[in-house]
DNA sequence: TCTAAAATTTAGCCTTGGCTAATCCTATCT
DNA sequence: AGATAGGATTAGCCAAGGCTAAATTTTAGA
C-alpha cells in the first residue's frame, strides 16, 4: 500500500487476505494434525490452487509459515499467534452476534468473518468484557485468550463414542447450517448430557438419548459433527500423560 | 477480484477505497456546498492529488459521481445513498462503542473508520436496534436513515452567532481530537444550553456562559468547531418556507 | 493582457492478490 | 521399474489502488 520499510520485522498487523490463509492452515492443522496442503487451503478459501501456492512462498517470506515445497505449510509460532488472534475475534464477535444482536446461527459465521478483520485488539478485549470474559462461544468453541492461549482439546466426535457412556456435548462443527439448525431446533447444544444407547459401526448410526429423554438416531455425517466430552469428572485422570 | 461480471450495473457493493472516496466528497459537498476538488479530497484522504484524479474517473464510470474535468466531483443520486449508508453506519457504530464498549472520544472515529466497511445492512439496522433508534449520534450528528433519508440541518457553527442569544449546542466537530477533548473535559456537548456573551468581531473570541454561570473564551478554532441551534422552539417558523 | 503559480491530469510504475494454462514432482498402480 | 494421475508450482496475465514525475489547464497577479 505504498508505505516503504525496509524493516525485515515487518509489524504491520497482517492484511485480511494473509490473515484468511494462516487462520484456514491453522485449522486444518488442527483437525488434521499435519501440514496444511495447497489444495486443502484453495479449497477452504474458494481459491485456485495457483494462488495458494503464491501465497504460501509469501507467508514464509514474511515468517508466519514454514513451507517445504511440494510438501504443504505449517504455521511459526508468530503464523500461530497471528491465528489465534484472528481466532479470538472471530469467536468473541459470533458470541456477540447470537447474544446481543438476535443473529441466529447460520447468519453469524460470515458476518463474523468480515468483522474480525476490521476490529483493533483494544476493541476485541472490550468486547470481551462486555460479555463477560467468557471462555467458550455458542458453539461450544473455547476461545483463546489475549495472550494468545488455546484450552487444551478433550471432546472428541460422537461418531467415535462408545455405547453406555454418559457425555457432556462440547460443542458442534459450524461449518454445515442445515445441521446448526438441525441440533438447534432439537437443543442439541453444548451443555447437556447425553446417554450413547447403541454405536452401530455397520453405518456409522449414533442413538442417543438426552436429559429428557428422547432419543435421536443420528447418522455418522451428523455423529462426526457433535463433540462430546467424557462425564467423569475427577477421577480417570491416568495413562494421557506420558506413554 | 477475479469475479467476471459485464453487468453495467455492477450491484457489488463497493470497495472500502470507493466508500471513502464517496463520504470524503460528501462531507467536502455538506460544508462547502460545492463540488468537491481533487485537492481538498486527496488532502482528507492523505492520499496524493494523482490518485483522487484517477478515482474520480473511475467513480464516474461506475456512476456514483459526476466529474467534469479540471472542475471538480459532485455525488449522483446513487452516490449520495451509498455514502449516507456508510455515514448511517459510522455514526451507528461511534454510539455504540462510546456507550457499550467504554471508547472515549479519541478513539472512536478509528475504529468506526475500519468497521464501516465491514459490517452488512443486517448488522447495521440490529445494532440501530439495540442502541434504541437514536436520531443523533453522541457528537449530535444526525443518524441518517435505514432509507437514506438524513435530517435537515438547521444548526450553525459558534463563530457566526450573534450575542445575547440563547443557543443549544447541537454537535462538534470530531475531526480534531485535542478539540474533542477540551469540549469533553467542560461538558461542552451536544444538549446543554448556553448564553452568548460577546463576539468580538477583531479576533473571532466567543464568550459563552453555560448552565452552570461557567464562562468559557473560545479562540475561532474552537468557536468554529462548536455547532448549535437557536433555542426559541415553537414560535419563530415563519419566512423559512419558501422564498 | 500576459505570465507565473497552483491545481489537475496523464504517463508510467509498483504491490497485492487473484486467475488460467502449462509444466513439474510424487506417489501409486501394474 | 515404469507409466501415469493428481497435486504443486511456474509463467504470464489482470484489476484495484497506490505513487512520482511530467505535462497540462486554470486562475490569479502584475
Amino acid at each position: 500500500m505504498g508505505l516503504r520499510m525496509n524493516d525485515p520485522a515487518e509489524s504491520h498487523s497482517p492484511s485480511s487476505s494473509v490473515g484468511d490463509y494462516l487462520k484456514a492452515i491453522w485449522e486444518l492443522a488442527a483437525d488434521s494434525g499435519d501440514a496444511a496442503s495447497t489444495k486443502e487451503v484453495a479449497a477452504r478459501l474458494s481459491v485456485s490452487a495457483a494462488s495458494v501456492s503464491n501465497m504460501f512462498a509469501r507467508l514464509q517470506e514474511m515468517g508466519l509459515v514454514e513451507h517445504e515445497r511440494y510438501r504443504g505449510a505449517t504455521l511459526t509460532e508468530r503464523g500461530k499467534q497471528e491465528a489465534l488472534r484472528l481466532v479470538r475475534r472471530h469467536r468473541l464477535i459470533e458470541t456477540f452476534l447470537l447474544e446481543h444482536l438476535g443473529y441466529d446461527w447460520q447468519e453469524v459465521h460470515e458476518e463474523a468473518e468480515r468483522l474480525e478483520h476490521a476490529v483493533s485488539d483494544a476493541f476485541t478485549d472490550r468486547l470481551a468484557e462486555l460479555l463477560g470474559h467468557p471462555e467458550h462461544d455458542p458453539h461450544g468453541d473455547p476461545i483463546p485468550s489475549a495472550e494468545g492461549i488455546l484450552e487444551a482439546e478433550d471432546s472428541f466426535p460422537l461418531s467415535q463414542a462408545v455405547a453406555g457412556r454418559r457425555l457432556r456435548i462440547s460443542k458442534v462443527r459450524d461449518e454445515d447450517a442445515a445441521m446448526l439448525d438441525y441440533f438447534g431446533d432439537r437443543n442439541l447444544v453444548p451443555g447437556p448430557l447425553l446417554m450413547v444407547r447403541e454405536v452401530r459401526a455397520l453405518d456409522g448410526v449414533v442413538i442417543i438419548e438426552d436429559e429428557e429423554r428422547e432419543v435421536y438416531a443420528l447418522g455418522e455425517p451428523l455423529a462426526r459433527s457433535m463433540f462430546v466430552r467424557d462425564e467423569l469428572s475427577a477421577n480417570e485422570h491416568v495413562g494421557k500423560g506420558a506413554s
